[in-house]
RNA sequence: GCCGCCGUAGCUCAGUAGGUAGAGCACCCGGCUGUUAACCGGGCGGUCGUCGGUUCAAAUCCGACCAGCGGCGCCA
């Protein structure tokens, strides 16, 4: 049994081979039947003439079907005429499944596409996503387990909220009310006391009614936190780990990435530094290129668009107003208006992919804080707790996986980015 | 939460002076010795999203509902 991709290799001319896919198409000619079989590494023409087999097997070939699963022998050969000018001439086709009609034909609507994802996540555009995908996902983590970060888990059932508490899942919990996690941060600050430094990768739930090609109801939340971190540092950390995810996905999955159109030349531009603006500066572009911003505004998706669409490399916006941010963000002391923290937004008007900052480790600034937010300390105990035995300064960020893997895979709606989405109106299939 | 849009065959769509539906693809049958989303001929396929109203007559006009898509706000 061989793969697809290994036979393509030119020792294979020649030689005899077996494969198992997919029937991805097929046409007939009377005496001729070519079939194009794919697996998950590749495809291949096959052709199958009737004087080359036993003639009912010719007769299975002839007549298969889109999508069909089989298992074919033939001898391996290079043809001008064959796609990719390499096809396999076939002595054996056998047939373990054979599709009456597959639902995905050349034609196929957005809607139609999400009820039949089960079945569209076969597509070959698909397939490429999810390879780029999971490059991102072990390559984010490879770059942290080099910088010495151990990999940790948080509750997904929670009691406190993180960000805004009206975005908050409630689910029943034994006569009780619990929440979905919106961010495992609080979690991760505990764990960086005996680890220092901790990465995870989860996912976060927002019941926010977002009807947007950038939102999920259910994301995967890539989160690190790191002891004795300042903003800069972290800032350093996520624009290295950034970086070395591209670079994984253009040495990985360039051909996949051309399959989906994406511009290589344009990715391979962003590598680190990347560079900082302040908030205020950012207010100042905007207010030059027309748009109608003031300082502590925040950001609309239009002015976001507007302003990244001038950017040439992903870039953090530092120095927030504190009202702008939750409670936790640590406050400058040179500027105690402005806190710690950043934002990274992608280019090409992706936008926000990252926030992170610098958490506030004094007692006395958090309680302040949380009583200015209008939350109770009670509710934070444990977090507040962080904050009176053995309190150190610390930096993290949030990544939002999703948002990551379609700016790198130029997509234009998150949804293509995971291959279930969850949205207001979409929990099927 | 606010604003906008769509719903006709498995899919993509067409279908107005209101007279109970059509094309291409898919699938089936036949033809073709090199196809490249093959081609040619034939066939199968529809309670026109649901419910109600107007009318002799509704895919078409009116109302309600259901489902989904897009944009904003909010965020990753």
């Amino acid at each position: 049994m061989n793969s697809i991709s290994e036979i393509l290799k030119s020792e294979f001319i020649g030689k005899d081979v077996t494969i198992r896919g997919w029937v991805y198409r097929s046409r007939s000619m009377g005496k001729k039947a070519f079939v194009v079989i794919r697996d998950s590494t590749g495809i291949i023409q096959a052709v199958a003439e009737r004087s080359n087999m036993p003639e009912e097997e010719f007769t299975l070939a002839e007549g298969i079907t889109a999508e069909s699963s089989v298992e074919v022998t033939g001898t391996v050969a290079e043809d001008k005429r064959a796609p990719g000018e390499r096809e396999l001439r076939l002595k054996s086709f056998k047939v373990f499944c054979r599709n009456e009609s597959f639902p995905v034909t050349k034609d196929k609507g957005e809607e139609f596409l999400l009820d039949i994802r089960h079945l569209w996540l076969r597509s070959r555009e698909f397939t490429s996503i999810l390879k780029i995908r999971s490059t991102v996902f072990r390559s984010f983590a490879d770059y942290f387990y080099g910088q010495n970060y151990y990999q940790v888990q948080a509750p997904m059932m929670v009691s406190t909220a993180t960000e805004g508490g009206s975005t908050l899942f409630k689910v029943p919990f034994f006569g009780e009310e619990v929440n979905l996690t919106q961010s495992s941060q609080f979690y991760l600050e505990t764990m960086i006391f005996s680890l220092e430094k901790v990465f995870t990768i989860a996912p976060s739930f927002r019941a926010e009614k977002s009807r947007t090609r950038r939102h999920l109801t259910e994301y995967w939340h890539a989160e690190g936190e790191a002891a004795w971190f300042g903003n800069e540092e972290m800032m350093q950390e996520e624009e290295k780990m950034i970086s070395h995810i591209i670079k994984e996905v253009i040495k990985d999955n360039s051909e996949d990435l051309e399959r989906l159109g994406r511009d290589l030349n344009k990715l391979k531009t962003y590598t680190f530094p990347f560079p900082r603006m302040k908030y205020s500066d950012v207010i100042k572009l905007g207010r030059s290129l027309g748009l109608d911003v003031n300082y502590g505004d925040d950001l609309g998706a239009d002015e976001e668009r507007t302003i990244t669409m001038q950017f040439s490399k992903p870039t953090f916006i530092t120095d927030f107003p504190a009202t702008l941010k939750s409670f936790y963000h640590r406050p400058n002391p040179e500027n105690p208006e402005t806190v710690l923290c950043h934002d990274l937004l992608a280019p090409e008007g992706y936008g926000e992919i990252i926030g992170g900052g610098e958490r506030i480790w004094e007692l006395d600034v958090l309680q302040r804080r949380l009583r200015e937010s209008g939350l109770r300390e009670d509710d934070y105990y444990w977090y507040v707790d962080l904050r009176r035995y053995g309190s150190i300064p610390h930096s993290g960020f949030g990544l939002g996986l999703d948002r990551l893997v379609m700016w790198i895979c130029g997509l234009e709606s998150i949804r293509d980015a995971i291959p279930f989405p969850r949205t207001i109106r979409r929990m099927k299939p």
